[in-house]
DNA sequence: TTGACATGCAGGTATTTACCTGCATATTAT
DNA sequence: ATAATATGCAGGTAAATACCTGCATGTCAA
């Protein structure tokens, strides 16, 4: 898992969006997405690059139509490495940061 | 939560690096955060000033100094948000492609 | 009170990003 | 074969990003 390529792949509006319309429907065509987006064909593919190479979307040519799917692993991975450990601390951190808030009334 | 800013600030190395010296000692100063990053200090709360925005760190001062605290908040609304919804369908998407793909042989 | 220390603030630059337009290619349908 | 359709590819631009340097401010300690 690349780290970099996923969240900075989640990091855009218009990816994100792709993401959930594809979670709506999955192995929708570059024309049915865009049909959602309100941008050039061609900056809508430079989106999709990107969650492909994240790994985020998969796709697969039939005929002249591609048509794409999500791939949840990576953002599996990134639940895996970020967040469980922080929520692991979660309660432990809030405590730490009370007790420094307290110490600077003392 | 504002995802963008939340993707946003995790989609730098720099950051995602200043999150885990506060996941190993919260608290910190600044002074201590730039002895780990090989960049100029100016460079470096720049990058504390997004993942402030984000509301991943949380500061306090104390006298010239200002310590740094992580809030896990946003990563647990990231998570409710984008992860577990993934994960919910992970099996029927793969599923999807899966079909998509043996259709493609026929 | 003066010097050392920790941080803040103001700019400047090179790279990356997010769009676009125009044209090329490949597939399907008539 | 030809036209319509779906997508690919090649550039070009404006804005955002990630660095930097230089200087200002505020705090502590001798």
């Amino acid at each position: 898992m690349d780290a970099d390529k996923v969240f900075k792949a989640l990091g855009d509006p218009t990816r994100r969006r792709l993401l959930d319309l594809l979670c709506e429907k999955n192995g929708q065509t570059l024309g049915q997405l865009c049909e959602n987006l309100d941008m050039a064909r061609q900056s809508a593919t430079q989106h999709i690059d990107l969650l492909e190479a994240a790994n985020l979307v998969s796709t697969v040519k039939r005929g002249r139509e591609k048509l794409h799917f999500i791939n949840p692993v990576p953002l599996h991975e990134v639940y895996e490495r970020w967040v469980r450990k922080f929520e692991r601390q979660r309660l432990i951190l809030l405590h730490d940061l009370k007790q420094e808030l307290e110490g600077e009334d003392q």
